[in-house]
DNA sequence: TATCACCTTTACGTAATCTTTACACTTTCC
DNA sequence: GGAAAGTGTAAAGATTACGTAAAGGTGATA
């Protein structure tokens, strides 16, 4: 089970330094960012699974933060809030934000927040269990979890989210564009060449003859598709 | 069932009273106008089902009728041609009219257009769901994927293309030059020929008698449509 | 600072698709 | 009846898209 990666965007180092370990001991993965810019950047680039935003931050508002993090992407978004700062915390769930704590706060508040948003996110994007299955292939992604055949396959984190990105659309055509901005970021809608290589890397981990594929499909000039049964 | 009601557009006193009797033999409700601003007001203000408008109006084209009706309507429009109207005839259908009458014409011909027309009018607003079918075929544009008599078909992105159009206007009559610009975009639009050919390769993908077709029709010297039910 | 895993870049053979060309057939009009 | 225009089909040529391997880079980790 690969770990679970959250981006923290924080301009107070003792904050930073309390949530990091908080987390990590929970097994979570973590980076930081200090201002804004820095932290869009940041989830654009290593693509986490959740972010954590402070609504002061120096250069740029936190709802700029997640105005801006809400145009192209769907990531879980948890946003700390001073007592001071009520109506921003408001708007900032308003234009996105999935949840928010007020500092304050504890470490047994903060980790079920977290566990929350992800798992939510996860139904959120397939309404179910959070697995798919189809012949020998399962696909757990509340664990992260890959098996072929009852056997544990590793992938790389962009092979992961590809691959989660097309089941969780299983039997519907996904454009390059789509999958692209889905998986790298709207910086790189068009690179599909990525797409090809990730997609033969995926093949050759999953399909039985990754030239003739049965699970992942593709569409010639259109995208690819993960296969229905 | 509450019937239909038609407003007819016609300068000849002897053509509009036929298309009265026929139309109320059938059980329909008939209005009637001389000019094209006179028809203007009654379509606006009787709210009808559908209009009738004839070519060859005195006080204003008929092509001006279709055009400034299309500004806010979405009205099914037949429209009556005699045969040395055949260029405006298209232009009318380019500029949205449904479908079209040459005269002379029979009762039964009018009648069928006109059911045709009006059970498309309310499949449209009944629409949206992404889903069309017809006989053993269906086209489902969300997942992008067509099926004959259960078993998928696989199509090219040009194909595929023509084919959404074509079941987007189900049973109205599209023009060559609508077809190419929707399709191959607006530099194409005299190469009818490519019309000809896709539409034979999207006949032998999902014809039973790709000779005979029963879903993807000619209209002669005019453009393309698809079959309704 | 060396290593490791991963991501990105580059290169090239193959496959799928689109366009062009050719020709037979049908309908329409003189 | 014959020419002309419109239509359908097949097959070649041209173009674009795809899959794969392998080298180069980057950042995390110890």
């Amino acid at each position: 089970m690969t770990s679970h990666t959250v981006i923290i965007i924080e301009d107070e180092k003792q904050t930073r330094r309390f949530l990091r370990l908080s987390l990590e001991a929970e097994g979570y993965h973590v980076f930081e960012a200090e201002t804004g810019g820095e932290g869009l950047k940041a989830v654009a680039s290593r693509k986490p699974d959740m972010v954590i935003i402070d609504l002061g931050l120096p250069d740029m508002d936190g709802v700029e933060v997640v105005k801006k993090l809400r145009e192209w992407s769907t990531i879980p978004i948890i946003i700390l809030s001073a007592r001071s700062e009520e109506k921003e915390k408001i708007i900032a769930l308003d234009v996105g934000a999935d949840d928010y704590l007020t500092k304050p706060f504890g470490t047994g508040e903060l980790l079920a927040r977290i566990r929350v948003a992800l798992r939510r996110a996860i139904s959120n994007e397939q309404a179910g269990n959070g697995t798919f299955s189809i012949a020998d292939l399962t696909i757990d992604l509340i664990h992260r979890k890959i098996t072929k055949m009852g056997e544990e396959i590793h992938l790389t984190p962009i092979e992961y989210r590809l691959l989660s990105v097309l089941a969780q659309h299983q039997g519907k055509v996904l454009t390059h564009s789509f999958l692209l901005k889905e998986v790298w970021g709207p910086n790189q809608m068009d690179n599909a060449h990525y797409l090809r290589i990730y997609m033969s890397q995926l093949r050759h981990k999953l399909e039985k003859e990754p030239v003739r594929p049965r699970y992942i499909l593709t569409e010639a000039g259109v995208g690819y598709r993960f296969a229905v049964e």
